[in-house]
This record gives C-alpha cells, structure tokens and sequence, in this order.
DNA sequence: TTTTATTGTTAGCAAATACTAACTATATTT
DNA sequence: AAATATAGTTAGTATTTGCTAACAATAAAA
C-alpha cells in the first residue's frame, strides 16, 4: 500500500503521460511545444492583451508580438480593440485556436474512464465526494 | 458536487501549476523548457542511450546529439559507456541534473499536504485505498 | 498643459532547436 | 568472410524563439 505522496506522484505521471498522447494526437495541428503554451495561457487568461500575456509568459512584449502575429496569421488567433484603452487590444481563440481545450477535455475524460474502469459504483461514488471535499473553496 | 469529468479537470489544473510554479524555480537556473524536457525523458527511461531517448522525443538523433553535448557542458548530464554494445552509451543525470526530481517531488509534497489539509484521518485512509485501487496493475 | 508612463510595434541580432546527408565504428545477418 | 544494420557523430542549413533599442500613439500624473 503506497502513501499519499506516492499516490500523488503516479497520479501526475498518469496526467502528464495521458497529456502527451492527447498532445500526439492533436499533432495534425502543426503546432510547436511553445505555441500551444501560447494559447493555453491565453484561454487561461480569459482574452489578455499582449502585456498581460508577455508578463504571465515571463517574455518580453516584442518577442510576444512576433509569436502571436504568427498565431493570428495561421488562423489560431484574433485580436479586439479595446474600448476602454485605444492603445490596447484583446486576444482571443479562434474555433481552431479552441482545438486546444479540446484536447484537455478529452485528457480528462480518458483519465476518468481509466478511474472508472477500476472502481466499482460505490467505490466511484466515495472517491467523488472525497475530492469534492478536497478541492472545496474553504 | 461535480462529476468525476469534472474533478479530475481541476485536479489536473492544480497538478499543473503547481509544476508550473516548480518550473519557474529552474528558470532561474538557466534551464530552457526543452532542455527540462529533456531531462524529465531521461530520468523517465532511467539512463537511455542517444537512439532511445530521440525516438522518446520523436526527434532525429542528430538533434538530440546536439542537445544533450550542450547539458553535459552544463553538468546537467554524463555518459557512461556501454559493456554490451561498445557503440553505444547510456545519459545519466548528474547530482545538478536530479535536482529536477526533487522539484518534482517537492510539488507531489505539496499538493499531498493540500489533500490532507481538507480531510479527517479516516477519509484521508479511505482515499489512499481507493487511489490505490485505481492505481493498481491489473 | 506639460511631463511621464504605458501599450504596442518595428528592426536587427543571437541563440536554441530542428532537419538532412554523409561518415566512422561496431554488431548482426547472410 | 562479406554484406547489411545500427549507434553515434559531424557538417551544413533553416526555422523558431528570444533579446535589446528605439519609436508612435495614447493615457495618467504633475
């Protein structure tokens, strides 16, 4: 019987290695490694501007700009002017650009089925509540 | 309360910012995120040869030749010559180039401590046992 | 209203990352 | 023993990824 640490640790294996075939098999996409922490930072950012972007990245602007300009060229990305700032505009995932959650989503459903596939119903139920208990706000 | 679909999303969203925040840890010490790739594969195929860890990466061998001459320079790495193929020879990571381990190890120490934050004694007994159903071989 | 700060941009450059082609040395197959 | 395959390497090249410096347009502060 392995201990929590352990457990946790095979866990983040199991998510990082199920990832990577996701990530396989989101390949057609002809996205590099960096590009697609691009436009994971950006849903995870909620439509940032590119010094928003550059700052959650640890990059500068200039090297930002040339990335997304990129991004925006192959259909990945659009930009919105800002209304409150003239100077500033917001990034935005395309429907392709959105393949990326995608991606997420169907890691996560092949991590839950693996789950499910060992457990029984109420064994399933018992784990649920538990990280219900373990992810609640307070 | 939310699915299980749903909970292992969030959980896979704690794991990874909790990396992320170890990642940033060795950003400061001069590590690119390939290069901490790199290493994670190696620790990962425990002491693989060039041939092995290229076809890991799903990378040309030239390539991976290149970049692992440039983390032995940085004493991240050395080669140990093989006994049964006296062609080849196996990457190990220096005590400088484990250091990626324990960061590893310390995000699993703290999202273990998160867990046992919210649940008593006997749900943290019975989420061990569960995970470990979960996480069993057959 | 003038000064200062911020957003985004352009240009020029350097390093990192990746490839193919061609080679040596050793192993394996025929 | 000769032919073929494999591990690692070298050289040359292209692309991606990153930087600094300098600039215009707009916003905020003095």
């Amino acid at each position: 019987m392995k201990n929590l640490v352990e457990i946790v640790s095979q866990l983040s294996d199991l998510m990082g290695q199920t990832e990577e075939v996701a990530k396989e098999q989101f390949h057609l996409l002809n996205l590099t490694h960096t590009q697609m922490h691009y436009l994971e930072a950006i849903h995870l950012l909620d439509n940032p501007n590119i010094t928003e972007l550059a700052s959650k990245l640890k990059l500068t602007k200039p090297t930002v700009k040339v990335a997304v300009d990129k991004l925006i060229e192959s259909d990945y990305l659009y930009k919105i002017k800002s209304d409150e700032d003239r100077r500033s505009a917001h990034l935005h995932l395309t429907e392709k650009g959105k393949l990326i959650n995608q991606m997420h989503d169907y890691t996560h459903k092949l991590i839950s089925e693996a789950i499910s596939r060992k457990l029984n119903n109420e064994e399933m139920g018992t784990l649920v509540r538990l990280l219900n208990k373990v992810l609640s706000e307070n």
